[in-house]
RNA sequence: GGGCCCAUGGUCUAGUGGUUAUGACGUCGCCUUCACGCGGCGAAGGUCGGGAGUUCGAAUCUCCCUGGGCCCA
């Protein structure tokens, strides 16, 4: 125990020194966690962010929650594992690296670019590390895994060649989008899109076939003409062979149901491929291929007299041709969506390319993630739709260099697909070549060169954290936190590779935070200029008023930042400051000694009960991730009942107290202290350790247990907060009359009907009290009988009313009755009703005919004061 | 165009059928009370977006409308 008679508090809590203090002070070691530990285990399956250098404010709103939680669940007694990734590769990295040292990723060997990817990213890493650290968030950093190491991404081989082994991965000629700038196949989750006025062009095929496009350079595409099946004008040129213009080959009509009539003409063309619902009518009516379009974004052979332009020349060149032909009969705007490269914004096309793919089998992955408790629930519907309606396989190969290879190869002599053995990973066949002969016998190879996809990598992490693939100790995971951002990606992603390793849902539990949102209320953005960064917070703050405003929202909604949040926070980190500042003054030399326990007096019994109330529902609540109830109510006990009550009514006993007075006052403060400093510990936990050093010397606060309750004193509770009211009565009076808090009363006189503490009262507010025995001489009258419709309503149902406004009308001797919990019975349209009591609240009105006095009701209490 | 979410004092926000609707910031008033003036105490301020319905009773449930957000096409 440590000697406090040293102990000197500064004022006023200095933020950056006490955070960065224990910043240094702790211990990574206690927050490692040990797989063979006798606790229950708690493994979270934490985001892995991109190193971009910066962590940001919406990372730190997920992680606040994750540390949250972490700290919670250890607090309860659990294990936790709360692991730190990084999702290293993609195609941002490359970018930055290619601009930082001016190159072309083709400029230099592939082994280079990537060293130089991996520089780049490692020192990233350190800085968000930093800031992490900064935030105090209780990582276990002996499970850091990095993605672009090779013991990482060994996994994601492995987990290539398991699943292509079960047949879910396969390789396929397939229309894909491209990005023409970035050079390579994106997923349909890498597109954004974007409005923009176009020109809708009205073409004449035949008189009685004109389309209308926008893409009028696809003519040389077109394997198809669609009118819709009901549209009467078109009726007669269903099944006509059409001949295309600028070519020399003919397209049949044909009607299907997803043909707008409204749009253009009602005639549109299908061509492989403008857009996806080209490819799906590809699909359907199994249709020719013309691709006309290469990967470089210039018109080839196939498209006759306009190969080697690129889309836009042709365009122009097409629409001259056809108009010199007498074939553009229209050109309007139209506003329409282009889809873009989510990384560069240039428009992407679709190509047909030979392609690695995940097969996607929708009922499995529905049921699995009907199986994850979802919180909040209706998160689960974004995934259920987004998996309804997907109508491609995910492509898993990019065509870039800072990602995981494929571990596969081609037989130079028989063409021959050679997918890795377990044993060789980690490989990158553009480097290596297989460990055995092609079955023809050949060992000539070619690497493949695509890469994976990185949601590949980052969709294992709960299977990497837990020793999946050579040692498998637990799954699933218990709790997955993550943005409502990338439900339809990491989340699904996650757990379709779930199933298809393990065949197992990763997690029993997702949990989902929303977006951080700037001051003005939108999105944060450079260009809106509404970027705020947690370093930011914390220099002026500290992490710990951080902490407490990411705790203030409700989980899964989005969260706007606000200054004032984050002063109010720190505002109650002084005031908690004060509390301690004060307590420490009566608790030098003390030792907590259950002995005192049994000499508390009314108000000390009260405060306990409260602070038992508090446990349960800060309990409660954590447990149900509403950080922001359990830390609105931990302030708020805090501040107003233990400060402003409890020890404005305790002050006078812990000064001038006999012995046994003083000792009672201070085993309470001791107590809630330490309770209300271990509530918060999850959320701040620099302050909490700081206060709670005081109290404990050479042990830290984030290895304790989570205080549980012991049981709320109804009785004392009634007679506690009858005292607080008193007191705080009293207080107003004097306030009202300009008075100073501490300045005498004449006399006061108090009628309880139930025992109150005089002595206390009469500390609190620094006069003498007297208690009377009968009630005063003060007529009572029945003002008003409020009606409790809680318990009217059920009995009467509809007679509800009338029967309040017949109670209205009552003689006063009625009401008294009814007053005092009688039942009565009353004529209401021709029926008998009973009316009772208890559904009635008297208000009571009391008349003291007296002198100069105060009259306070106070509950039942009344409080007659002479100033 | 589709799915989901949201609309509550000046601003932001809690609140999934029952007294007087939560809190923060701001505003106003008072106070150098022996823990706290980068503070304390107190007060004012809301027909809970609009309309209809269910119900004895709706901020809360249903439907429609209006406005906003997110994700997707």
């Amino acid at each position: 125990m440590k000697e406090r008679s040293q102990i000197k508090i500064e004022k006023e809590y200095r933020v950056d020194k006490v955070e960065e203090k224990w910043m240094k002070l702790w211990s990574e070691k206690n927050f490692y966690f040990n797989w063979d530990s006798e606790k229950p285990h708690y493994i979270i399956d934490t985001p892995p962010p991109y190193p971009t250098g910066s962590f940001h404010i919406g990372n730190t709103l997920n992680w606040c929650y994750i540390d949250f939680i972490a700290r919670y669940k250890r607090m309860k007694g659990y294990e936790v594992m709360f692991p730190q990734g990084w999702d290293c590769h993609g195609l941002p990295t490359e970018v930055k690296v290619e601009e930082k040292y001016n190159i072309s990723k083709n400029d230099i060997p592939r082994d280079k670019f990537r060293e130089l990817c991996v520089e780049f990213t490692e020192r990233n890493i350190e800085k968000m590390k930093n800031t992490m650290k900064r935030l105090g968030f209780s990582v276990d950093w002996s499970k850091e895994y990095i993605t672009m190491y090779p013991e990482y991404f060994r996994k994601t081989q492995v987990s290539f060649v398991r699943m292509f082994n079960r047949g879910l991965i396969y390789r396929e000629y397939h229309p894909v989008i491209h990005c023409p700038r970035c050079e390579t196949t994106i997923a349909l989750a890498e597109i954004e899109y974007r409005s923009e006025e176009t020109i809708l062009n009205y073409i004449k095929f035949e008189d009685d076939v004109v389309i209308a496009t926008t893409r009028p350079e696809l003519i040389p595409a077109c394997v198809a003409i669609a009118v819709h099946p009901d549209d009467e004008r078109y009726t007669s040129i269903l099944g006509k062979e059409v001949t295309v213009p600028a070519t020399d080959y003919k397209v049949r009509v044909i009607a299907d149901e997803e043909v707008d009539p409204e749009f253009g003409t009602g005639v549109v063309m299908i061509c492989t491929f403008g857009d996806r619902q080209d490819v799906k009518w590809w699909k359907k009516y199994n249709l020719d291929l013309r691709i006309i379009l290469d990967k470089n974004g210039k018109l080839n052979e196939k498209a006759g007299r306009y190969a080697g332009l690129s889309v836009d020349e042709s365009r122009t060149k097409i629409i001259d041709d056809l108009k010199a032909e007498g074939r553009v009969i229209e050109q309007k705007m139209v506003e329409h969506n282009v889809g873009v490269c989510w990384r560069c914004k240039t428009p992407v096309e679709i190509v047909a390319e030979e392609q690695w793919f995940v097969k996607i089998e929708k009922e499995k992955l529905m049921n699995a993630a009907k199986k994850v408790k979802w919180t909040p629930e209706h998160m689960l519907s974004r995934l259920e739709g987004w998996i309804e309606g997907m109508e491609w396989d995910w492509v898993i190969s990019r065509q870039r260099v800072f990602a995981t290879p494929i571990p596969v190869w081609y037989c130079d002599e028989c063409g021959e697909t050679m997918v890795a053995k377990e044993e060789w990973l980690p490989v990158d066949p553009t480097e290596k070549s297989p460990l055995e002969p092609c079955k023809c016998g050949s060992e000539s190879f070619i690497g493949e060169k695509d890469v994976l996809d990185t949601w590949m990598d980052s969709s294992i992490t709960p299977l990497a954290v837990t020793g999946w693939p050579d040692n498998l100790k637990e799954f699933p995971t218990h709790l997955r936190p993550q943005g409502h951002d990338i439900i339809r990606t990491w989340a699904f992603y996650t757990i379709l590779r779930s199933v298809a390793l393990v065949d197992e849902i990763p997690w029993y539990e997702i949990v989902i935070n929303g977006m951080v949102l700037g001051e003005d209320g939108r999105k944060m953005s450079k260009s809106l200029g509404n970027i705020i960064s947690p370093d930011e917070v914390v220099v002026k703050y500290g992490a710990d008023a951080l902490r407490q405003w990411a705790a203030t929202g409700s989980i899964g909604s989005d969260v706007t930042f606000a200054w004032k949040e984050i002063t109010a926070a720190s505002r109650f980190q002084q005031k908690l400051w004060s509390i301690l500042r004060f307590s420490m003054n009566h608790l030098i030399e003390y030792m907590p000694s259950e002995k005192d326990g049994e000499n508390l007096r009314i108000a000390d019994r009260w405060v306990l009960s409260e602070l038992s109330r508090l446990i349960e529902v800060v309990d409660k609540s954590m447990n149900e991730y509403r950080f922001g109830d359990a830390l609105k109510a931990i302030r708020n006990f805090t501040w107003y009942e233990f400060a402003d009550n409890y020890i404005e009514i305790v002050k006078d006993r812990l000064y001038n107290g006999t012995d046994e007075e003083k000792r009672a006052g201070r085993y309470v403060l001791y107590n809630v202290l330490d309770s209300v400093l271990r509530l918060l510990a999850p959320v701040t936990p620099f302050i909490t350790e700081e206060c709670w050093s005081f109290l404990n010397k050479n042990s830290t606060i984030h290895l304790q247990s989570f205080p549980s309750s012991e049981g709320v004193d109804e009785e004392s509770e009634k007679k506690g907060r009858l005292m607080r009211d008193i007191v705080a009565e009293v207080r107003r009076l004097k306030h009202d009359r300009g008075m100073a808090l501490n300045a005498p009363l004449r006399s006061v006189k108090i009628y309880s009907p139930i025992e109150i503490d005089s002595r206390d009262i009469s500390g609190a507010i620094n006069s003498d009290v007297l208690l009377l025995e009968e009630t005063p001489e003060i007529k009572t009258e029945i003002k008003e009988l409020k009606p409790k419709y809680g318990l009217i309503g059920p009995v009467l149902r509809d007679k509800a009313k009338i029967v309040v406004e017949e109670v209205k009308k009552l003689d006063s001797e009625e009401r008294t009755k009814l007053a005092e919990g009688q039942s009565i019975k009353l004529n209401i349209s021709g029926e008998e009703v009973e009316v009772r009591g208890e559904w009635f609240e008297p208000v009571e009105e009391n008349l003291f005919e007296g002198k100069d006095v105060e009259i306070l009701e106070v509950r039942d209490a009344i409080v007659i004061v002479e100033l």
